[in-house]
DNA sequence: CTACTATTCCATAGATTTATGGAACATGAT
DNA sequence: ATCATGTTCCATAAATCTATGGAATAGTAG
């Protein structure tokens, strides 16, 4: 009675996006729309969905009008639509760090909890990558890399960083970074990396924390050169656009 | 596979989270708890429920960690557990009136849409209320006002406002504010200010925003009785002590 | 102690949501 | 045209959620 019906429906309204985040496969899928675009077949097989399943829940996911889509041939490829979309997702994360000690827990487990003295913050990563004295690791899978990445970063997915080791030089320090704090493959590379003896630490946050910071975020092939060619790949445009920041 | 089942139980416990905002009454017991503390009968009274369904909702709210409670004789106090709920939830109402066209048409049917050219900054009312141009006006009930205000403000909620009309400086602007984007007291107040050929105009979004701006919140009584030592320790001083009105 | 108040707990009927197989569609290739 | 592929639509059984009345629980006042 206080409330006039108006703000009944804004609620009502809202409820639609409360609605996505209800189902922890939905927040799996909105939080890998918010690294890159992907196709449904893809965002099943990595979300461990059955096709159907996964079909589903995008429709839940865009009926809130949190996604959008982009027919590709017979492919069609989704991606979080807007910059408050990952803003929202973060402050999920954010919230449930804070909040549920579980959540602090299990990334704790494995050395991504809030103990995070070792982490490099954006602006140090920065100032010592124009420097030279740092290696900047992108450990996310390929796509994502392909999709946008920090300049000058080398993509090494974790799953081949085993293999891979010998590329890397022993004498400077690793900055590893992934999908942001809820993310584990940087602080899972970086354990590897040092029971190699090498140093390597973890970047502050992931991508989306550093595109909005309105950082520069590269988009080109995934290849395996320290150099960068700053092109904007076409099958993809999530982050062609020039996104505001803030 | 790719995914650690690390990882999935993380999802598994944002869920809990999501499982707050999936209905609607929750979404605004949550909005009201992010302005002041309050008891189980005064939420299901503001919010339109029964107690019963108020009470078993603030269940599902507090086993998500959102919200604690704070025992006073015989009643139960509710309040948001720490600023990270209310950022998400202001995250929510950011959203929903980026990507939901329903939700900022709705808002707009009363003139507190996005056209708000004609919105006053936070930066400019610091300094006009210092020179003394303006009036500042909380019009959210008499309760919120003690939980926290912007200091000078004075509290007019907008149920009396019409009686109270001739308490104001004609002289003066006023700008009205209450509790943020989603709320519609404020221009509601300015609509009917206005009409009187006041000139008036509201705060750009609401209480929990100024705070976290960082800007100085005090909490007074509103005009009647009551001690304003704050007692709680929470982020904010949640602290009330209104002479139950009506 | 008893009476009373504010809140929570419990049981339940009714509504909603989920996963999933199979059908239907759209697109590109042959 | 026909076929193959990727995606969406549909129907449904199983699981979950919602509102609500009535009972149980704490705290307060006589």
């Amino acid at each position: 009675m206080e409330h006039d019906s108006g703000s009944a429906d804004v609620y009502e309204q809202l409820a639609r996006i409360g609605k996505v985040v209800v189902h922890p496969k939905r927040i799996e899928l909105l939080d890998l729309l918010c690294q890159a675009e992907r196709s449904v077949e893809t965002l099943a097989e990595a979300a461990g969905l059955k096709l159907t399943t996964a079909s589903a829940h995008l429709q839940v996911i865009r009926q809130a009008r949190l996604v959008e889509t982009r027919r590709e041939g017979t492919r069609v490829y989704y991606r979080a639509a807007g910059e408050e979309v990952c803003r929202f997702v973060a402050a999920l994360g954010d919230l449930g760090r804070a909040r549920l000690a579980e959540v602090d827990q299990i990334l704790r487990a494995i050395g991504a909890g809030s103990d995070s003295a070792e982490r490099v913050t954006r602006a140090e990563l920065l100032e010592r990558v124009r420097s030279g004295e740092v290696v900047v690791l992108d450990v996310r899978p390929a796509e994502e890399y392909a999709a946008g990445h920090i300049p000058g970063a080398v993509s090494l997915p974790l799953e081949h960083l085993e293999a891979r080791l010998g590329e890397l030089d022993p004498g400077l320090e690793v900055v590893a970074y992934c999908r942001g704090p809820l993310c584990l493959l940087a602080p899972e590379a970086v354990a590897t990396l040092r029971a190699r003896g090498l140093r390597a630490r973890c970047l502050e946050d992931g991508l989306p924390e550093w595109r909005q910071a309105g950082l520069p975020v590269a988009t080109a092939p995934a290849g395996r050169s320290g150099r960068d060619t700053p092109a904007t790949a076409p099958t993809n445009g999530h982050e062609a656009r020039p996104g505001r920041r803030r």
